[in-house]
Order: structure tokens, then C-alpha cells, then sequence
DNA sequence: AACGCCTATACATACGTATTCAGCACGCTA
DNA sequence: TAGCGTGCTGAATACGTATGTATAGGCGTT
């Protein structure tokens, strides 16, 4: 085993000098053709890769990235990952990578003390927050961020009461169109599974689509469909036996994430409804498990690759040319088996 | 905005040397006590935070761990990655954190010129590789990597032909105990739905594992049982399709895999078939997925928490103290719905 | 021929930390 | 009181790179 080869090694190689190499490696115009040739020539032949430490160091910058993700005291153990927020990560990845970036990971007890160590010890340039659970509990951190002007994007609504640049889905538009769908498909009594509350930002605008879609089609949003709901199978199946239970009829179901709607549905085949003759059901996320189930999940899709792709292009920016601003996704409703009747 | 404190600054606040200060923080016993409180106090109210790339650059290390992921081809754009893996993410970077180290993620294409730079940059001092796709065709790279001294450790099993240190699940006893459980449900027509091929390693020991569960029960393998089968819907899916159109009598399916299961049940149902009345069905790894099918499928789960955390450890054993042992997890057969005929 | 300008390279230095070595003060022993 | 270890701290330095500044050579202009 050989000492790891430096730029030193390889000007002696090339015959020129440290700096020359520098340059060379990183492109700089300034150095003649013919040079930067033996140069590289070198640099292969020793395996010589920059040494980041130094070069950071220098440079007072790390071209690195983290990415953040907030989580519930409580998960410590079962560790569960918002399945879309892991749908973004092979996009964000490979984002990072064609900019030159690498990726840092990492969890954030809610509750913590965090004082996000990355920026402050140079490890990192810039961070992407994944935060879920209560918003408005992790709200005040964010400010304390602003503060000591740290580069951030978070992912989420950026309606009012938010805070810092965001990239989210356009989850009014997603409600709207999933609602719309139901309604086209003769549906009257929609319940909405999921939580009204500014807690949970996305959940809301989701709700508001919902509203809007059922008054543009002379329908009054009943306040008895509502079910306030999180994103778990156990929640989703709570909502709808509450809804049995307190004999409410409806026809149909739009739950705000595909996990609570697949426990709705559960909960209704538990009971002999038939889904979609009877009941119809429409979740939000397209997770990997909504086109597994049966019948299949008709939801609203969040494109994770754009979504993974905006969120890193806009820390990068955010990064680089100081400044980035909020970015709304489109959704799309994939229609599947859940919300229409057969023939 | 303020420059950011160096160690510097943080010793003429504390009336003290740089090297003071570094020492200070690093916990060496040759700092009194008291002016080790005056450091941390200074260092407190200035929000110092040493600066890992000087501190890398002295050192010679990162404290930082790569985790890279083998990917084939084509997935490029689709970029999901198994839920397995995914899963074990949460434990990893939990894990690395306690360890005081940093997780760096990050993708390569099976087919690229990977040198691992990781190590070589001096970014990361180790590397965890989950590979996925034909094993057979990133093995060679694994011995370049063994060849120029890189810290690696594999999610993997360690069998004849496998080269690094591994963690793996207990493949073989994993497909012993569905198979056996399929044989106490009264089932004697068990079907193999996964290639059996060294390309797969842990598909293979799955298949042996059945195998032995057969032989120890008096029943000979019947080849014509035996399908083969990636680890997607699509491929289970067909994998029955096979079996039915060609007319071979089966009354269970051990999967290899949870996504090929549910591929398997959807094929079964679609045609009539009732699973598990008529047709029992087992899958392999327990994704969140498995628990949300209808009916709920059995699987063997493997400890996606155990896994990271084996891995990790095992990654930093390398690192720190030169070399790790293999290490093989044990598996837990999930009787849920999929396997158990209704009294 | 003298001058200025441009190109390509070398020299010198700074980034912030961790560590080796030297030094100082103190207390103990003889 | 001289000698010596012991316990803390400071001075000096090295890690490997990137960049500002200086320099050498080549060419065109008057």
C-alpha cells in the first residue's frame, strides 16, 4: 500500500508545477492544451482523485448537500419513512450527482435541540427538510434558521402562515381533481378522510380542493363527511367505521394519503361493501402499494421525480446564486379499479 | 452576517491557545477541568462548530460512510429502489449517527467505470454496498475494490463465490420455515416462484431452503414447480400465468420475493381463484406493502433495523479496527392471511 | 529597437484544525 | 536548596488544495 498520491506527485509527473495541476483539473482556461493533457495523463496513472477535505477547506465550501428529515418522537424504532418522501430520494441522488453534489442523510427528532451542524461545521452547503408530523410544532426552528441564515428548502405548502422556500404539489389542484373525478363518476356523498387542520398544511389545501370541487357542482361540503384522519392504515379504517357507526351515508371516499385509503377500503370490505360498485375510493400519493392493492387505488400522483429534481435544483440555487423561489408541482389523478363502477 | 468563529476566535475569548481549545473539545484528559468549562462556554455563546474539513484534512479521515447502491440500467428514470433496502435506510443512519459518523448516499450504474471515489477523496472512509440485479456482473468490480485496499462491507449472502465481508439474512432458513409452514397448512403442491440461479444468491438459498422443507417432509422437488421469476408483480404475475397455462396442479406458492407474491395473488384472483382457500401464497422480506395487500400476505421478514445496524457496525469495524466478520441474521416467518384456509 | 500586451506558468500563501515538542510552574525528595 | 518529575499550556507545524500575484517568453506596433 502506497501513500495516497497529491497534487504534488503528479506536477512532478507532468513536469510543472502544483497550482498548474489545480488548475488543470478544474478546468481553468488558462492552462494550455498540451499541458492539461499530461497532466490528466498523470493524474490517471497515480488514481489521483482531489482530496475533498483540502479542497473544501480551501474553497469554504463542501459541495455537499443534506438532506434533513424531521420525524415524530415516537418512531424511533419502527423508523418508517413517509414512502413518497423515499420515492423523491433516487431522484434527489441523481439530481445531486449531475450537479456535482453529494448527498448527505440524516434524522431530526422533532423535539431535539437541533441545531443543524451541518451548515455550521462545513459538512454541508445547504439543507433539504423533509419534515412530517405536526407543522406547526417545527415551525419556530425554521425561523431560528432563517436567522442564522442558513440555506434551506423544505418541502410543503407554502401558503400562508409557511415559512422559508418551498417545493410542493399543487395539493388544492390534486383535491379538486380527485373530488371532480368522483363526482363525474355519480358520486354524491364524497366523505373526505384527512385532517382540516393547519397542523397539516398539504391535508388542507387537499380539503380545500375537495370543497371547491363539490360547491363548483352546486354541492354544499357536509361537515358530517369530514373525518379528521392521519396518514395510517389504522386511521384511514377508523375514519370510515366512525362514519359507519354514526350511520352517515355516502358513496364514496377521498382519503388525503393512499395509506388511509387502503385502510378505508379494508374497513369496508371488512363489512361486505363492495369497492368501487358500492363505494368508490380515491386516495393521494400514488405510492408503490396503491397499484398493489385490490382493487387497484385510483389516487392522485405526486410526481416524485420532479419533485425530488425541484427540490435540489432549488437548495442549489439557493446555494449558488443566494435566493430560490417557492415551486408548485402539478399533480396528476390516476384512475384506476377503486373509483369506477363496473359496467 | 458574522464570519463564522474559527478555533481562534474561541481561545481569545476563553483566554486561551488554539490548541487549547482543540483539545478542549476533544475530550483529551490533559486539559484541566476549568478551563475546559471556560472553552465550552466560549464556544456556546459563539456557536462554534469545528470545521470538518479542517479537521478531516488534519486527520486524514471523514467520519463519513458512503452508501452506495448498485443499480441496473434501465431503472434510471423509474428509479425505485427495493423496499427492502429503503427500509433498512432509517436503521442505518440512525446507527451511523450514534457512531458519530455521517452517511453519504449515493447511486451507480452497474455498467459505469465506477472507481469509487469515495474513498479515494478522502469523502468517505468506508463503503455499504446494496447491490441489486445479476450479481454475477458487479463481482469482478468487488475485487478491484478489495485490490486497491477500500473499506467495503455487502448486503449479501456469503456463500461459495461471494467475495467481502456481508451481513445477510438466513436465506435458506427463511425459505425452510414458509415452506414448511405451507406444508403443516396441509399444501403438498408447493410452487417455487423465483429464479434459482447463482446470479440471484439469496434467491438461491431461498430455493434451497424449500427445498430441504420438502425432502424432510418425504416429497421429492417437482422441477416442473419450479418458475422462475425476478422480483417484480410482472414477474409473478406471469410466473402463474405459466403455471396455469400450462396445466400444472399447485396448491401454494412460496414466492421469493413479497412484489412477485402479490404479482402471484393477482393473477390467481384475477382468474377466480381464492387465495388462500384454494391456492396458499408466501412472499419473502416483509414490505410495508405485504401487510396492505388483501388478503394480507405471509412473508418471511428479515429485520430491516438488525440489517442496518449490522451493517453499519460491521462497515465500521472494517474502518476502525481493520476487519469484520460475516454475519448472517435470522429470518421471522408473518403468518397473516394469505396462507391460512378460513375455518 | 524599445515598448507594451498577452499567454502560460511558477511562487507564495491561506484555509482551520490536530498534534508534536518544548516550556513553565509547582511540589516532592534527598 | 538543588534536582527532578508531573501537570498544563503555548509555539510551531503539517495536512492538500486553490488562488492572487509575479514572472518569463513571444509577438505586434511605432
Amino acid at each position: 500500500m502506497q501513500r495516497r498520491p497529491t497534487s504534488f506527485d503528479i506536477a512532478a509527473l507532468a513536469g510543472v508545477s502544483q497550482p498548474t495541476v489545480s488548475r488543470a483539473l478544474s478546468g481553468n482556461p488558462s492552462v494550455s492544451e498540451s499541458t492539461r493533457a499530461r497532466v490528466l495523463a498523470a493524474a490517471q496513472k497515480l488514481h489521483y482523485k482531489v482530496d475533498k477535505n483540502a479542497s473544501g477547506l480551501r474553497r469554504q465550501h463542501a459541495r455537499t448537500l443534506a438532506l434533513l428529515f424531521f420525524e415524530e418522537e415516537q418512531s424511533a424504532e419502527g423508523s418508517l419513512i413517509n414512502p413518497f418522501y423515499l420515492s423523491m430520494l433516487g431522484p434527489m441522488v441523481r439530481r445531486c450527482a449531475e450537479a456535482g453534489y453529494d448527498l448527505l442523510i440524516s434524522f431530526q427528532q422533532l423535539s431535539s435541540d437541533w441545531h443543524v451542524d451541518y451548515e455550521d461545521s462545513r459538512k454541508a452547503d445547504g439543507i433539504i427538510l423533509l419534515g412530517y408530523g405536526d407543522y406547526l410544532e417545527y415551525r419556530p426552528r425554521l425561523h431560528e434558521l432563517i436567522e442564522r441564515g442558513t440555506h434551506f428548502v423544505r418541502w410543503g405548502s407554502s401558503g400562508e402562515g409557511q415559512v422559508g422556500t418551498t417545493v410542493s404539489s399543487d395539493n388544492e389542484q390534486g383535491g379538486h381533481a380527485a373530488t371532480s373525478h368522483l363526482f363525474e363518476q355519480g358520486r354524491r356523498r364524497i366523505a373526505f378522510v384527512g385532517t382540516a387542520s393547519p397542523a397539516y398544511p398539504e391535508f388542507m389545501e387537499r380539503w380545500r380542493g375537495y370543497c371547491r370541487a363539490l360547491e363548483e357542482n352546486g354541492i354544499t361540503p357536509d361537515p358530517a363527511l369530514q373525518v379528521n384522519a392521519g396518514p395510517s392504515e389504522a386511521a384511514g379504517r377508523a375514519a370510515v367505521e366512525k362514519l359507519l357507526s354514526e350511520d352517515i351515508a355516502f358513496d364514496a371516499v377521498f382519503a388525503a394519503s393512499d395509506v388511509a385509503a387502503i385502510g378505508a377500503m379494508h374497513a369496508l370490505q371488512d363489512i361486505g361493501r363492495k369497492v368501487p360498485d358500492e363505494i368508490a375510493v380515491v386516495g393521494f400519493d400514488d405510492i408503490p402499494a396503491a397499484s398493489l392493492s385490490s382493487p387497484p387505488l385510483t389516487t392522485v400522483a405526486q410526481d416524485s421525480v420532479q419533485a425530488g429534481k425541484a427540490l435540489v435544483e432549488a437548495i442549489i440555487a439557493a446555494v449558488e446564486r443566494g435566493s430560490a423561489g417557492n415551486r408548485i408541482l402539478p399533480t396528476a389523478l390516476i384512475v384506476r379499479g377503486s373509483s369506477v363502477a363496473r359496467a
